[in-house]
DNA sequence: CATAGTCGTCCAGTATACTGGACTTGTGTC
DNA sequence: GACACAAGTCCAGTATACTGGACGACTATG
């Protein structure tokens, strides 16, 4: 069930049936059972021609559940929008999920050029500025054992050091901002500020997507703001 | 694993594990193995104290994916948002879930007063203008295939006559505007207007609670905006 | 501090759901 | 229209997950 999920996450848009069952190399009679059975519950829906299925009502329900619920969320969305607006940068919400961070909004500016990221898409931790703030209060071994060895492999090919990431990482806590710069591609950087919750924790990230070559000024006021933002949000102790 | 769901939806708001099998009636050690695994896969989180669980981000992100397949509902949200903000009544969009009418948006006046119109909410099909207008496309044998007899029965105990609703749903086939009295309460009407998708089926409806006693100019107004709002946002076939 | 009640964990037995193969139905091609 | 291939259904055997009872840990109460 849970690949079944991800696999129309990723997608994106409704798929077959038939095609799921190859995707998942699971027997198409199990994957024909299961899509059966979720429908009726209403998580998933057949939609549209040639029997496809996609997330159902009860899916965004529960999905509007989570977000009445999660202030930081709700705040972070608008507060999104109205830097993307401003500033006609590329904005995104971000969370740790597992081992890998969420995106879990996002508004484009004018130049979207970042790989994925669509709401929902996943991306390793050593890839993002976010990555470092979401395990900055961690010790190396808990960071050991949620990290996989394969997440330090970049797109391109090139590895991260694992020792240099764990050092990002603790120099990130208490980081107004974080800043990465040419991980996902050569071409972009990655600014992130930390939101916290009422304990203290760093329970979401506020990210900006910027080209490498950004004037100084320019990157200076998107921090300036992303700061601002951030602590605005952050839960007072 | 979707009465669990349902009760989380219902509850609105974490929920210890001990206290989810109890209102499940189901063997603790089930819930607890059932809890841990969908926690794992990110449907349900643990948040706060006392080991409560709610929906999980990635409930959130399968539902947003559900949001951006369905422009229907994009838009409805956004003229929910006008139209309550225009006229400061409370209006909501509903659509077919199963058996039950189900409440997908909803932005309140400032005289919120039907019970349970929160997102996520459902009702039977008989209480609602709405549930008039999404059944109006079927036969009665259709019709009572799908609508249970304890459906007919409203929250005062008195019972809808199963064949002046079916007369009702077939008058609704076509109609700009379908309007109800004093079905789940004594104070209030609705008023529901069919929003088409692209094959000319009602996908969903946009609906305004009114007190009954409204005066009559209020009313035409706000049927002429629901009217308006509902020939926009349907689909020309 | 003793006690009752609840909470959470563990485990073997059992019932449910998954598997994969055979079969039927649908679809596209020549 | 005949053919090949993919899509979808059905069914018995098996593996997985649910059950419920026993147990220890924790918490409130007198």
């Amino acid at each position: 069930m849970a690949k079944l999920f991800a696999y129309l996450n990723n997608h994106n848009q409704p798929v077959r049936v038939a095609d799921l069952a190859k995707a998942l190399s699971a027997p198409r009679s199990s994957i024909y059972e299961l899509v059966s059975v979720l429908s009726k519950e209403g998580l998933l829906e057949f939609c549209g021609e040639g029997n496809k299925v996609f997330f159902g009502k009860l899916m965004y329900v529960y999905g509007a559940n989570f977000l009445s619920q999660n202030s930081i969320l709700r705040e972070g969305q608008l507060e999104v929008d109205r830097l993307a607006l401003e500033t006609h940068e590329t904005f995104e919400l971000c969370t740790l999920n597992q081992n890998r961070q969420a995106i879990l909004y996002t508004r484009l500016g004018p130049r979207p050029m970042r790989i994925g990221s669509e709401i929902g898409s996943q991306f390793p931790l050593p890839w993002t500025a976010s990555g470092r703030l979401l395990l900055s209060h961690m010790d190396e071994e808990a960071i050991d054992s949620l990290v996989l060895p394969e997440d330090y492999i970049l797109p391109n090919g090139s590895v991260v050091d694992s020792g240099k990431f764990k050092n990002e990482c603790r120099d990130a806590l208490g980081a107004e901002i974080v800043v990465t710069q040419g991980l996902i591609n050569t071409f972009t950087q990655c600014l992130a500020a930390p939101l916290k919750g009422s304990s203290g924790l760093i329970e979401a990230t506020l990210c900006c997507v910027l080209p490498i070559d950004v004037d100084g000024d320019h990157k200076s006021f998107i921090s300036a703001a992303l700061k601002e933002s951030a602590s605005r949000l952050s839960r007072r102790t």
